[in-house]
DNA sequence: GTACTGGTAGC
DNA sequence: GCTACC
DNA sequence: GTAC
């Protein structure tokens, strides 16, 4: 007998895995994920006709590769080699050390995979912002910043920097660093390169940049899903109501409604009806911590077009909801055309926030 | 039978 | 429009 | 496909 969805989902909250799994292995899929591990492009090589990292190096089908694919090729390995949660903290520690010192007073906080509690982290991801009480705001620090971390050996090359223009509270970077040197080493000791990321926020909206900054991606869509069939709209800024899109493009706003919470991640979850144990006492069928994904394949007949689908990830979410990663078949073998959120609301799941959410 | 599918930034 | 971030 |  053919198992559903629901009967995989219990199965892996009752068993934490799922027997029968099957990673998709195409060979375009696998080839897409060699090249998004080096920065910059991937659908667009494999479709030049590239198959390899040597293709991409030697130009092959008159490819143009930037100064920053470059340093993505240079630094393949140690980039895609992900690194215990101890380096990550060692980074972070010597990281905030250097940003309190230009002003004690910045929130500065570790996010991404560190900040789900995971064992080893694919990158580094930090939030930066301040408190404007006292009138004063993190304006200007992260330039600054990454010049004092480039000095002192951490931050090596820069992939993209923050554009300060349109506002200066309001930055993004990704570089690379490695981890500081260790009592006794010395600087020929080998140190792999680290992807790092900085974003910097204004303090009203630092409880939707800590929602979104902790992610998983996954948890993201599924929350913001959530969000719009709530009549709500959320984005690392804030939850909205009000907004108003283009039938047509749905991405153009046609109105942009009015933030009704932003400084808060309890404040968010609590509009949206997500009970996490660190806030709420609730009682549910099944509790689960933050988002693991299962890998499994399996082909779905379905009443449209090409019928085939293959079921990337399973993730477990709260708000009483699964989401399933699905491509169909024939998509584009990019990240977005690739997943596709399917919802289970009969499934009364809670999320358990991890403790670092408790007050 | 119909509705569902994140939101944004940089280039 | 593509690639990136979560 | 799954939810309703
Ligand atoms: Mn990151």
């Amino acid at each position: 007998m053919e198992l559903t969805h629901l009967d995989q989902i219990k199965e892996i909250l009752e068993t934490g895995e799922l027997r029968r799994i099957e990673f998709e292995k195409t060979e375009d899929i696998e080839i897409i994920n060699l090249f998004q591990g080096i920065y910059g492009v991937a659908y667009a090589w494999y479709a030049a006709g590239c198959r390899t990292l040597d293709d991409i190096r030697n130009k092959k089908a008159g490819i143009k590769v930037s100064e920053v694919q470059e340093i993505g090729l240079q630094h393949y390995d140690d980039i895609n080699t992900r690194m215990p949660r101890e380096e990550a903290h060692e980074i972070f520690v010597a990281i905030k050390e250097t940003a309190l010192s230009l002003d004690p007073k910045l929130f500065i906080e570790i996010m991404g995979s560190y900040r789900r509690g995971k064992s080893t982290c694919g990158d580094i991801d930090i939030l930066i912002t301040r408190s404007t009480e006292d009138g004063k705001t993190h304006e200007g620090i992260l330039p600054t910043l990454l010049n004092m971390l480039q000095t002192m050996g951490i931050i090596h090359e820069h992939l993209s920097l923050p554009d300060l223009s349109v506002d200066p509270l309001e930055a993004v970077y990704r570089g690379l660093c490695v981890r500081p040197l260790r009592e006794g080493e010395g600087p020929e000791s080998k140190r792999l390169r680290r992807r790092i990321d900085f974003l910097t926020v204004p303090w009203i909206n630092r409880g939707a940049a800590l929602i979104y900054y902790t992610g998983d991606d996954i948890f993201n869509r599924s929350l913001r899903l959530k969000a719009n069939k709530m009549g709500y709209s959320l984005n690392q800024k804030g939850l909205s109501a009000g907004v108003v899109r283009s039938p047509t493009r749905y991405t153009v706003k046609l109105c942009d409604g009015h933030m009704i919470a932003s400084e808060t991640e309890e404040e968010i979850f609590r509009i949206l009806g997500v009970y996490s144990a660190a806030f709420h006492q609730v009682s549910a069928d099944y509790e689960c911590s933050r988002p693991s994904k299962v890998c499994l394949g399996k082909n779905l007949t379905n009443g449209y077009g090409p019928s085939k689908w293959s079921m990337l990830c399973l993730p477990v979410y709260p708000h009483g909801l699964l989401a399933l990663g699905l491509r169909k078949l024939g998509a584009p073998a990019t990240p977005q055309g690739r997943v596709k959120a399917i919802q289970a609301p009969s499934l009364n799941i809670v999320y358990t926030l991890p403790t670092l959410y408790k007050r």
